[in-house]
DNA sequence: AATATAAGGCTAAACGTTTCGCGATGGGAG
DNA sequence: CTCCCATCGCGAAACGTTTAGCCTTATATT
């Protein structure tokens, strides 16, 4: 291994410029120095090639300068583009990203969450899981700042960073009624899952603008997983009075949804009509191309960083504050236009 | 908010229970106190609800607890597979990881690995861009323990884990061969990165084992990116005497091949057959279903986890390692049989 | 000339742990 | 009974910063 040199600290920063710690932590932090003492701190730090030592400064400041982010999974396009926008904003302030992923349990989330707060992250980006809240509830009691992406939680106070889910739902399902369609099945989320009723609640209120009749048994509930995709795809086709399109509302079923439709020779658009749920990429994968709800993902990264560095920055203006932002809906090959 | 106590410290524990800080501190390390001392100690905790601050203990010990992970992208399912998989098992033990997405940026890339450094991190994984390893030798010199994943560097002394890339074209060209193509396009990754180095490899190792002449032409090299796949697949439509079979080298390039065929209503596998690279669910997505090289994204994650752990605990027997980890060979419909 | 004010450098305590080395105690061997 | 050894608790220094408050010097005001 090559020279090991052991790490200047401002002992020897000080001593280099012939100032004290303090003058030279003063500079450090932007305090006033006299130009003569600067130019010499400045030629000690670039000499010795200093660097703070941030667990010692976060030891005084009682700050780590991290952010604990917390999601479902790892394996999903949407949270982990939405990561990546936030950890670039976020370490363009200073701050490191810890990213923890509870796959879908809701066990690991408390032990990853309970994990982030022993090592005291200052902050916490977190899609929570169900409506669970005291385990989130307790770290907002440690002053923690702690802000929810994707999902709301009822009786916790915390910033809110989505999309206007319900919109989104009725906007993909207004297409289709405009398109013609009566029977238009809808695969949700887990019941208990925020978004999963706000989808919901937009399917329902579209269908009651239009004073299009609602059969109950066109709405049903999966996993937002590939799975039950592919199940609830089939229990539609096989109904005696199938829909002749079906609104999938999050990206896994989406995929699982498309698999049922290879595996069982179903002709979209002709016998379906279908919309699904994120991503682009997908939508041209897709033969024929997919009609998709696109989510502002770099939006919810942007908006979520920039609130939580003024929750960090002591900015508690317009808190809790609930940011729902415009989904996209592209209309491609897979959805048909019904004759009267 | 609620009422806000201030975490207790070392010093409360000690005096709660009677003792000294040295004693609690001897007990939290795992060091022999009396029986009746062990009780008092861990009621004292239990009372006070004391946890270690990792900032105090991390300025005596020069230990953050923490390791970087530093990629090319977080919208790429074969990075961020493998990055879950490592995140767990470091949790496990105790570290948090810190992900740092370099955009496929070499500039960025070095400023994030120097952020890395300055936050302290006890050990380092990353995937690096291209063959400079200047900043990756400066780390190292450190005494950071710097592991690789997916990509080896000439000149640098480090645990490398990756899949058998060699092998893994070999073996989807072979799959080729065997079903009696012989004009094989390939399309290739950005020439300086190890990956498109050992796959261009095993693409001609295995034309000479079988003796099948290798047409230059038929070699192209994208920039793992979608556009660069969706551009080479109509460069290779549009050639005089066309390859009866292409076999694309990474995830994003398969992605643009096939909505370059989508685009163009190439009838797959009849104009063309293709084998792509990653993920499982793609393959199933694409309609007829998609033949993939799988990479052990688990294997490869725990594999890394494991042998960084390892140097993290001084333990630096057998360094540096390589491995290369077998992949598997899903041919499915998008490949045809040529008739003699 | 005297007094007040401002600017900037400095000393030393503090943050919350770890750990070295000392002292006390108890048990065993000779 | 004496000596030796092992065990365990304890005091205090140290890790590398930040920052309060004191001190000195220079400038401004009366």
């Amino acid at each position: 291994m090559g020279v090991i040199k052991i790490p200047a600290t401002i002992k020897d920063v000080a001593k280099y410029a012939g100032l004290s710690i303090a003058t030279v932590s003063k500079y450090l932090n932007g305090g006033n120095v006299l130009e003569e003492n600067r130019k010499k701190i400045e030629e000690a730090i670039r000499v010795l090639n200093f660097r703070v030592n941030e667990l010692a400064r976060g030891l005084k400041t009682n700050r780590t300068m991290t952010v604990g982010v917390l999601i479902p999974s790892l394996e999903n396009i949407f949270f982990t583009s939405i990561i990546s926008k936030i950890e670039n904003i976020l370490l363009q302030h200073g701050y490191s990203t810890i990213v923890c992923n509870y796959r879908e349990n809701s066990t690991l989330e408390k032990i990853k969450l309970e994990f982030l707060v022993n090592k005291m992250v200052d902050g916490i980006i977190m899609v929570p899981h169900g409506g669970d809240i005291s385990h989130i509830q307790e770290v907002r009691n440690k002053d923690i700042p702690v802000l929810l992406i994707d999902r709301m939680l009822k009786g916790v106070d915390c910033d809110v960073v989505m999309s206007d889910n319900l919109n989104a739902a009725y906007s993909a399902v207004e297409q289709l009624i405009m398109r013609g369609h009566r029977r238009i099945g809808i695969i949700g989320g887990p019941k208990n899952v925020y978004t999963t009723q706000e989808r919901i609640k937009g399917y329902i209120r579209v269908h009651e603008d239009y004073a299009v009749d609602i059969d109950e048994s066109l709405i049903k509930y999966g996993g937002y997983d590939i799975e039950s995709g592919y199940r609830i795809l089939e229990e539609f086709m096989e109904m005696a009075n199938p829909p002749t399109s079906i609104f999938v509302t999050n990206y896994e079923m989406t995929l699982g949804a498309i698999m049922a439709i290879n595996k069982n020779n179903i002709i979209m658009p002709d016998q379906v009509s279908l919309i699904g749920f994120d991503n682009i990429q997908l939508a041209k994968i897709v033969k024929p191309s997919l009609s998709i709800v696109v989510q502002p993902m770099d939006e919810i990264g942007e908006t979520a960083a920039r609130i939580l560095l003024n929750r960090l920055n002591g900015d508690y203006g317009s808190f809790p504050s609930i940011h729902r932002l415009k989904t996209e809906i592209l209309i491609r090959d897979s959805v048909k236009t019904l004759a009267h």
